[in-house]
DNA sequence: TGGGCATATACGCGCAAGGGCATATATGGG
DNA sequence: CCCATATATGCCCTTGCGCGTATATGCCCA
């Protein structure tokens, strides 16, 4: 295994945990909320609150019999952080997309004639 | 389960997908260079990149004996819809964050930092 | 101190996902 | 026509994950 995966990556992977951070977004809550608002059985939540806490996506504060959980946002910047070279590419550079796309000699169009064999030597990112 | 969470959401959970979408980022590949690049079996590659394809955030385009596969932008635009109201949180709107905080009976979360920080070690959470 | 609320953990299960190996399919070439 | 290249699939196994139920722990209150 090269790198397990950051685990904020895989986080939202599950739509309840989707939904936890959803609601952690607006406002820190206690459990209990997060059982009602959800609808689901409480030791799922429980569960999911400590992959979350793993991740440390969640932050936890005892209070009481209550526990406080509040969002984290460290671990989703790095996830923005990842996703940002893509967000480029939507983003008003879009054009830039379609002049690699376009820089293909592939028959991209059509009838376009096979050119020179892309197949050279190990093409690394054209410097953007 | 409500949804079953929208596609894109857990492509990236997956450290080979993660790596072929980074790949295809720079520039559309055949199967053969994520296979070379990756260092993975080639069925591996070509399974996750059906994963990939069903999930509509690569395209490809048959082209000889190759395939070529590029990137498709959507989906991920849509996560970062998803992700677009978190970035808020530090991106300058980190006040409105601690706002929530304090309007905790008690929380000080140690407010000193007003910009985005980045990367502070974040160790665990409050230890049991 | 006992009881009840709020939350966490343990155990067991079924399913789906990932991986490897072998093989099928498509295409181009001798 | 047969073979080599390039990619996709099928089969099987193993592991991880999410779920539910039952139970443990911590804490307040009477």
């Amino acid at each position: 295994m090269p790198a397990p995966t950051p685990l904020p990556f895989q986080a939202p992977s599950d739509p309840t945990r989707l939904r936890i951070l959803d609601l952690l977004r607006v406002r820190p809550r206690n459990v209990g909320e997060l059982v009602e608002e959800r609808a689901v059985s409480q030791p799922r939540v429980s569960k999911h609150l400590r992959v979350l806490r793993e991740a440390g996506l969640v932050a936890v504060r005892s209070d009481a019999r209550h526990r406080r959980y509040r969002l984290r946002v460290e671990p989703l910047a790095d996830l923005d952080a990842w996703l940002a070279p893509y967000r480029e590419l939507w983003n008003g550079r879009l054009d830039a997309l379609e002049r690699h796309l376009a820089s293909l000699p592939r028959d991209s169009g059509g009838s376009g004639g096979s050119a020179s064999t892309p197949t050279g030597p190990h093409t690394e990112e054209p410097a953007p």
